[in-house]
DNA sequence: TTGAAAGCGCTAACAT
DNA sequence: ATGTTAGCGCTTTCAA
């Protein structure tokens, strides 16, 4: 166990009596090979519990066989007040990257001390990801630079840009607010912040107001305060919602972290969901399986959003478009059966 | 944009007027140097946009500034299904390795075709950190080797060893249970595996047992079945308790997962939480901060957790002990308040 | 304080 | 099919 030299392909040429740059075909499949003289290195190299060097062989190949993944946070948070969607988008582009035979090199980035995005130019990741909240201004502003070139792919950024990936939000209001009509609801509310830090909410929110004028519906939306986290916008919103009694009996929320505030409001009001009111989320996150009721939700499909992400992230050619990631309904409890 | 040259060292020297290795000591922050110099060297490199190659220095270095993370899923599961418990970890020590300048190479492992742990072998890290679920039996069983090595830490690995880094579990069992005593409850039943699988949950149990004996009381555990999800599992242990009419009035859960699943069949069953039930989970999982009621639990000190992670990883004498996290109550709406 | 030179361990182009 | 050779871009002696 002690800090013995290294050993490299020469010892396994030596032991396997073959030349170092055999070694290295045998060991990389490369097929000029004889199937005796492989056996030949492969068990020398198991003998002496050899490992390609990872750094000699990218620095020598030129390309790293890796992408780099940046979570942004709100600046000053910790990793444990990530929204768990940007955990389970991250967990899928892992998955992804690794069915690829991709390394995944992960960094959060919250405040400025951290923001870094070199991982191209030091030789570190061939491409790179970047998702997380649209609320840390100074975090893209940092990044933006970047967002107008080639490998690189993004999640949701605050900018309208060529190669952005998000979820299909048109189609998702669509969903939500049918079933919510279908369910006999008409005076149907979106409730979330309509323009400003999340473009994807805007985009929610038009398909709502689409989708309401075509059913011959009146919309109004319900715009949280700014400066709360999500869960707290959810609440205020629906308890000003309460206060000045305008009429309803459905909200579309524009995440689920500000449906679950808006939840815990409206039982505190004792407004019963689904039977009084219908409630429809936007995202997926666990926390909706277990609340009071379990929130009928709107999920993006994340393996195809992982896998548009990491695919761009690779690509050598600018986009030439967004990209809209297909979305589902999540059926639970939030919304009554349709009659 | 253009598919130019990568710019090297040499090009900075040749631009700044100096030799290749003056700007290497230039930009590494080598003290040997006159600040003119370095003035120089920098201004070259920013004119040039270059970034030091990652891979050559560290090849040539021989270290690598990079800690693996392996988080284990449970078989087939999706990155999604992951436990949120082990997204707060895995973010918590991303964000430890970042404070300390060093990148985190995350892989998600899952089945056997992804199984994966020469980083160290491969130069690709210098510490390997294990996480995850402890139902993968065929991962740990792949990684059990590593386990007894020097630099790897794990977080409550299914294995008894030194190094083992887990929850200060007996104190977080005498916390729950002191805290349902102090909401008069008395009949106080451990809800989770006992034994096999979690060690942790051992520890928790045999906490709570001698939290119990040490006040005068009776302790029961109600184990749940094997072979199900969490959430399933708090669920069915608690329907079958609700149906074998033993008396209780607390519930200290051996995690939050089972927690959740246990509070929705204690709704259903009409039992007022906390009124008539305390409730106590452990994790501190976000979803409990909406359940019904949200959920009071224990969680450990996630920041202090990662910090021995990292440092355990990158330690390079074997560990002597285990070492213990230590964890706090996090009041939320389960328990009523002291009487 | 700086330059020259060696070499980290590998892959790939070129021979044979 | 395999060996020889030349670097990839850097850090670090060693000399000056």
């Amino acid at each position: 166990m002690r800090k013995a030299r290294r050993v490299t392909s020469i010892d396994v040429a030596e032991a396997a009596g073959v030349s170092q740059s055999t070694v290295s075909r045998a060991l990389s499949g490369c097929d000029t090979i004889t199937e005796a003289t492989r056996a030949r290195v492969v068990e020398a190299a198991r003998a002496l519990d050899y490992r390609v060097n990872e750094h000699a062989a990218r620095l020598r190949r030129g390309s790293t066989g890796t992408v780099a993944v940046i979570v942004i946070g709100r600046a000053g948070a910790a990793p444990g007040a990530i929204n768990p969607f940007h955990y389970k988008l991250l967990g899928a582009v892992c998955a992804e990257a690794s069915a690829r035979g991709l390394d995944a090199l992960v960094s959060f980035q919250c405040d400025p001390a951290q923001f870094y995005h070199d991982h191209i130019e030091s030789g570190q990741a061939d491409g790179i990801i970047l998702i997380g909240t649209t609320v840390n201004e100074p975090a893209w502003a940092f990044h933006e630079p970047l967002l107008k070139r080639t490998n690189i792919a993004s999640w949701a950024s605050p900018f309208e840009l060529n190669g952005e990936i998000r979820s299909d939000n048109s189609r998702a209001a669509h969903l939500a607010t049918s079933r919510l009509m279908a369910a006999g609801h008409r005076a149907i509310l979106f409730v979330g912040p309509t323009k400003g830090d999340q473009p994807q909410f805007g985009e929610r929110y038009r398909g709502y107001v689409a989708a309401m004028e075509q059913a011959g519906l009146g919309h109004t939306a319900i715009e949280p305060p700014a400066d709360a986290d999500r869960g707290t916008q959810g609440r205020l919103a629906v308890e000003q919602l309460l206060a000045q009694d305008t009429p309803f009996d459905g909200l579309f929320f524009a995440c689920d972290a500000l449906a679950l505030g808006g939840l815990d409001a409206l039982s505190a009001a004792g407004r019963a969901v689904p039977e009084e009111v219908g409630v429809v989320g936007f995202d997926g996150v666990d926390s909706g399986q277990h609340s009071n009721p379990p929130l009928t939700t709107i999920e993006p499909d994340f393996a195809e959003a992982a896998r548009q992400l990491v695919e761009r992230a690779l690509a050598s050619d600018p986009p030439a478009f967004q990209t809209r990631v297909p979305v589902m309904l999540v059926e639970r409890a939030s919304v009554r059966q349709p009659r």
